[in-house]
DNA sequence: GTATTTTATTTACAACCTGTCGTATAATGA
DNA sequence: TCATTATACGACAGGTTGTAAATAAAATAC
């Protein structure tokens, strides 16, 4: 055996995965992601296509490459704003936000993935990011107020992220995004936190004053 | 111009068909939608692959065909249980079961289809068809009871139809479904109903009994 | 700066897939 | 029985994937 010298990477291969990785993402708004090949990738990227097997499995191992920066990012956002936990719940209206932020900012991706032109993985992948973001940051820290949860708590995340999933879709589907995301958070919040009160035998309450939920033109 | 002469169907042409249909339902859970080739669902049928193109655009006009039926029975069934809607205000327990019996009943099925290897063209077929059942049967109505939404019907429609997703996914992971769909019906409505309370103003109250939530062993 | 190692290119290949031709066959309805 | 028409069959072009060889280029180590 040979001991093992650990070597410096390489700057090629990170240049190169960088070039697959974006250009990916910059196929993807153009014709989908299911319709998307390799040579299409590799082409993009001005890189040969045998030489993508050299980095990447297949193409659901580079678009999860691509992904996963992007959602450790938005996991610490959501950090950021599930602490301290009083400001949860006295305040509605900052959880979830980054999120919807998130996905107005790349509504272009986002309206091409949540379409059959989109892939399972990713929806999977996305469910799953949620289901553990509201678990880990949200319910599990306000079922612990009261160990007395009358639903299991992994049943509200899983709830939840189908949710935002589902209120997405609406969404980015509903007449050019006549909501704002800040708006589109709050509803879901709203909606949400009676049933959540109810479940997890807890007191918060819904702020008296009426939420604005008016659409808004576009300008 | 010929004139349409209204000659019977050919028998052929619905057992072909028919033994397509079965075909694709067969080969699903046994190697996932995605993997599955025209060569083999015709193999299985024993059908020439050519004929495919005679009866189906393609795999996915098959799917949608295979399933239409299903999701049509389906309605009626949601359609019976939810009328008329006092028995739906002073009951929970019915609204949804079968939904969820249904998926309990081909659970192979949807384990296999709610993952990489399923489509994400049926999942948005489901999503839509329960979008379209929740709202029609349920939050329309509910909404025409008090005119003064807080929150968009269409918005609470796909709130809950993404959640029902999030739930079934959960539910066929969650070692070895040790809830029963009565079960997951119910929790699903109970955590639902007090935000939509709020939403469409209404005052719908939770059975003060507490309900029974507690897993099964499998026998 | 030079040598060495790693990475990338190129070309080629086998295997599979799809969609669509004709033409021949056989079942069906009239 | 007879005309119709669904189906079988074989074949084709064009696309895909994953892998293999030998060659060229670039980066690191010294």
């Amino acid at each position: 055996m040979e001991a093992a010298i650990p070597r410096k990477e390489d700057r090629r291969k990170e240049r190169t995965r960088q070039l697959l990785r974006d250009a990916l993402l910059e196929l993807i708004p153009e014709k989908g992601y299911e319709a998307i090949s390799l040579q299409d990738i590799t082409d993009r990227a001005n890189v040969a296509r045998p030489t993508f097997y050299l980095h990447f499995k297949d193409k659901q191992d580079l678009l999860f490459s691509s992904l996963r920066e992007i959602y450790d990012d938005l996991t610490k956002r959501q950090h950021m704003y599930c602490e301290p936990l009083e400001l949860l719940v006295n305040n509605l209206n900052g959880v979830g936000d980054s999120d919807f932020q998130h996905v107005a900012e790349n509504a272009d991706f986002y309206k091409v993935m949540l379409t059959d032109k989109g892939s399972m993985a990713f929806l999977l992948m996305v469910l799953e990011y949620l289901s553990n973001v509201i678990g880990n940051e949200l319910v599990n820290k306000l079922a612990e107020e009261n160990n007395s949860a009358r639903i299991p708590p992994d049943f509200i995340s899983s709830f939840l992220a189908g949710a935002e999933i589902g209120i997405v879709n609406w969404w980015l589907k509903s007449n050019n995004m006549r909501y704002s995301p800040q708006q589109v958070s709050r509803m879901m919040n709203y909606l949400s936190l009676l049933g959540m009160n109810w479940a997890l035998k807890l007191d918060i309450q819904v702020p008296s004053e009426e939420p604005d939920f008016s659409e808004y033109d576009h300008g």
